[in-house]
DNA sequence: ATTATATTTTAATAATTGTTTAACAATGGA
DNA sequence: TCCATTGTTAAACAATTATTAAAATATAAT
């Protein structure tokens, strides 16, 4: 189970627009990722701008980096959004995690 | 679906240890919610922090309130917490929810 | 070696956030 | 009515966050 403070600094990390919708992009593109360049260009942010907000993604444990030439690919790593979805469905559902995840409920009673 | 502003003012409700801690406390004590007091207590914070801090919640639309006598209780907005969850699972993982909800591609493989 | 490309870092600044203290409502009981 | 209790609001301040422009780093191409 991750520990509280790692799940505020994941949240906050997402709480800002921008850098929500570089997670979202990042995920988009699957383990391969996108350079930070194309990056920027999708989001019409300037370079600086968005080295800033990977930090702060990668400080989380959002998303991680590899360079690649002189490219930099960034890439979304989801055990962390795993780890986060599951602490808030398990810690703010009364333990009824299906009360929290739509969807889930339909297929519990499937089963049962 | 909930827009990504509404998304992002949620998360930042709840990327701060007071609030996320007020957050769990309200969904541990169900629809009755608990008296701004005892949540004070219960947190060790003074009142007006708190009140602070229920303002950001009440706006993100996480929790709810209401007056009884002179006690206002606070209590958890599930919906809320669903459509972000569902957010979160359904935009940040390319579409298979279940590689983002730990459990449940077990669930989805047992339907299969 | 020099130059161009890709990205990060630093410094400065503006904006936002969280805490504290004190003052202010609102309700209920003596 | 008067007082105590419960909670919110307002003002001031410190701390954090996001953006910009400029300088720095690293890799690749000529």
């Amino acid at each position: 189970m991750m520990k509280s403070a790692q799940v505020v600094k994941a949240l906050a990390a997402l709480a800002q627009p921008t850098r929500l919708a570089i997670y979202r992009l990042l995920v988009a593109h699957g383990p391969e990722g996108m350079a930070a360049g194309q990056i920027a260009e999708k989001l019409k942010a300037s370079p600086a701008t968005l080295s800033f907000h990977f930090k702060t993604l990668s400080h989380a444990g959002l998303v991680g980096s590899r360079q690649d030439g002189r490219f930099v690919y960034y890439a979304a790593n989801f055990a962390v959004m795993n780890g986060m979805v599951a602490y808030l469905t398990e810690n703010c559902c009364g333990g009824d995690a299906a009360a929290c995840r739509p969807g889930t409920k339909q297929l519990m009673a499937e089963r049962a």
